[in-house]
DNA sequence: CGCTTGATGTTCACAGTGTCAATATGCAGC
DNA sequence: GCTGCATATTGACACTGTGAACATCAAGCG
């Protein structure tokens, strides 16, 4: 009665059904995922998982708030170690372009977490309480890289509004397209071109161009 | 090939499925989506289906095709018809904010169904056979709007190579974060407000702004 | 005409799933 | 030491996707 780990209570149920579950959606996919085969790689009952989850996909939402939380902190880490690639290029591009590099890097290197993300099931763990709002999210960093571009001067005031719709909405579509596969031929090379060559739109695309020192082609 | 209900045959099981599972889908999702119900709701029992499809998937396939296809057919249109919405604007700028307009629009129009057509059974249906490529897709569509800032002169030579990928997605992002609710606020006007800016954005990250007689808001 | 053949549907069966209800188990405080 | 409570278990049910064997019809052949 007592085999599965040590006790009758397993202790920490909650977070070793999220780490199951991210492991499990990560091998072989968020549609192949069963909640009774999370519970069985824990070692515990399938019913179990109804103490610390209404559902299966509270569950899924669970992993999708987790990677949320990953994404942000990659984001924010990026954006903190970044380095210009040009040397006329002002440090808040770098930094805002790292950011970005992050987001396409974390949806390629996370693919199916990511789906899981922004399916149906993600959907729901945007619904958190408005108190405990306040946290990191991958919103608020990439907030954070526009207000910088500001202070910078790169980013026109009046350009500032609904850039983090603008910014997002291409970053996130090469990260969709990159894994749905009809974006960059999936190699490395390829990838990683098609998402400067992104970067490099976007900023265009939000600070125009007379703003940046661009125009690496042609002298 | 004759009662599509009465006779043993169905006649036309294939396409049947295909459009119950298109109604089913985009009324209750994917996820809820069951291959039995579908075959129920034909009138046919469950294993007739796998006559005409290997999988459940390959339904799902079927109906992401047909996606594709509707998606194609109604860029298209949009590209035909499109009208300058401001007085400055040359007709080739319109068209291909035409076109972007018109796949968000499909996306808010058919959200479940884009959800497929993009997920994880979507990808199975660019496994076309080579010959029959040929048909229109929205890949194709746009490139032709591309072509014809080209030939317009708005969008330079240089910058034509790897333009489709920026604009889908830019256009792709915007559809998929208003369909999780990240996007802008669910009302029309929000979201039409989010296109055009978010088109405008596109245009000025592929073209430059020098090209474009932009600068609305400032004299 | 009757017979075979191949496409199309049907029934039966099975393992696996999400989830409900009732029950057992072990820790915390009187 | 007994009781309450959160936690985990077992049993059951309806439903799913899918394989195997069988039934039904249209068409083509003698």
């Amino acid at each position: 009665m007592r085999q599965p780990r040590d006790a009758y209570h397993h202790g920490d149920l909650r977070n070793a059904l999220v780490a199951t579950a991210v492991r499990l959606i990560e091998s072989d996919g968020p549609a192949a995922f069963s909640l009774r085969e999370a519970a069985r790689e824990v070692g515990v009952s399938a019913n179990a998982a109804y103490r610390h989850f209404d559902d299966k996909s509270a569950l899924m939402s669970a992993v999708a708030a987790d990677g949320f939380a990953r994404l942000a902190r990659r984001m924010r880490r990026a954006m903190g170690s970044a380095l210009a690639r040009q040397a006329d290029e002002p440090a808040s591009i770098a930094r805002f372009k790292a950011v970005g590099r992050a987001y396409v890097e974390f949806a390629t290197d996370h693919p199916e977490i990511f789906r899981v993300m922004f399916g149906e099931s993600g959907a729901a763990c945007r619904n958190v309480t408005p108190g405990e709002q306040d946290q990191e999210t991958p919103w608020t960093v990439l907030g954070q890289s526009l207000d910088a571009l500001v202070a910078d001067g790169v980013l026109s005031l009046a350009r500032r509004d609904g850039a983090e719709l603008k910014a997002w909405s291409a970053v996130h579509g090469l990260a969709s397209l990159t894994l749905d596969g009809m974006g960059p031929a999936p190699t490395q090379r390829a990838r990683a071109a098609a998402i400067e060559s992104l970067l490099q739109f976007a900023v265009v695309g939000l600070c125009g161009e007379l703003s940046v020192g661009v125009e690496q082609g042609s002298p």
